[in-house]
DNA sequence: GTTCGATTCAAACACTTGTTTGAATGTTAG
DNA sequence: CTAACATTCAAACAAGTGTTTGAATCGAAC
């Protein structure tokens, strides 16, 4: 049998799945507690308070998921000389997807918290998580722009918030079924979309422009 | 002199912003109606409840969208026989950048209010914005469906929430600067994803599967 | 001026929140 | 065994929550 999970992995489990389905300030440490079958003060001996309980909460899905992805970059640029698109956009967002479908449907959880995160103004929390995910976007933005040369920096940046966006907007709607064929579309849709950029540049320089009526 | 703005529509401005800056929980109808300069008992008095003030924050906004939309699609459909991808594109994304652009930044409060409300699990809210939203992207996905023949239907639903999702993280993130820009990046990376679906469908008739690991 | 409906107001309601405390318990080392 | 430490527990804390109430105030219509 396998070792019963401490109370700190009982609370994290439960704070998961509860701010997943009712939010951050929504779910009360009464509730958490409860469903981990703790005391009420444990969340404040074990993490000191409920925002650092959120921060961990986070963490602990963040960093694996983060290192799936630059592990699969890494092998996807050492795979050849020229990287390829879509193996790119693959190291990016299948783990995210294999997530989903590992343990129960604790990735499908943690995308919607994810989501949260974005939502959320909170700017301690913001900070703390955009230290280590800047990190991850910067290295597949550099990857992309040598296996797609030519493509404008800005346009590059928007064009992964789009990636990122969608991804984790299309998780958090639909649970974890279909998870490869979502996948699928997406590397397909987003490397369409990324190569969009550099084709219009090339052939007339200038990309045509929308009137916003305000 | 324009009439002094009623109390019911300071109480909806001051809402709209704080739900934008802290979410619908942690506000509180006291921050609400003092910013507002209201009485606490005015919201109840006004609308019921909080749960209802959160429904008509969304209204009145997503209603102005959404027909704005709808406007702007038709116009496009009527305008040719054969409708263009990427004015149907454009008759969705851009209107809610103009939102953007409208009184000073209330557009850009809305869109991280959005991005609240399809995180939030909150089913009542979820069934009440479902029920309209649904009907536009009804409208949309029946109108792509004819500009770019033969691409799955599944696969269409799936290219819709991409974009969904891409439009309401960037303008979430973005504040209201270059509102053109990103409508102009995310038409043709739009446009350029959508019409990758029928091209692979029609060369092989089959797409690449990945392997996800779990 | 008076009456009547709509609106505002201050005060209180019952309840939940995150956090703290100090004693009780379990666990490990000397 | 005992001493020291880590963890759990019930109880209380002050503060904040949405909502209700009943009196006060306003603005027309008669």
């Amino acid at each position: 049998m396998t070792a019963s999970p401490t109370t700190c992995d009982r609370i994290l489990d439960a704070a998961e799945r509860l701010f997943a389905d009712e939010g951050f300030h929504a779910t009360s440490l009464r509730q958490i507690t409860q469903a981990a079958d703790a005391n009420l003060a444990a969340v404040n001996y074990h993490f000191g308070s409920k925002q650092a309980l959120i921060l961990a909460v986070f963490r602990r899905r963040l960093d694996a998921l983060n290192k799936a992805r630059l592990t699969r970059l890494d092998a996807a640029l050492t795979d050849s000389d020229r990287p390829d698109l879509e193996e790119i956009l693959e190291a990016f967002i299948v783990p995210a997807l294999a997530f989903t479908h590992g343990s129960e449907d604790a990735g499908h959880l943690f995308m919607r918290i994810l989501m949260r995160a974005f939502a959320e103004r909170d700017d301690q929390l913001h900070r703390a998580l955009s230290a280590e995910y800047a990190h991850v976007m910067r290295r597949f933005a550099s990857a992309i722009a040598v296996a797609l040369p030519g493509v404008d920096e800005q346009c590059l940046r928007r064009h992964l918030d789009f990636i990122v966006g969608a991804l984790t907007h299309t998780m958090a709607e639909n649970g974890s079924s279909n998870g490869q064929a979502i996948a699928n579309d997406l590397v397909r849709f987003a490397a369409a979309g990324l190569r969009s950029a550099v084709s219009v540049r090339n052939l007339d320089g200038a990309t045509r422009t929308l009137e916003i009526h305000t």
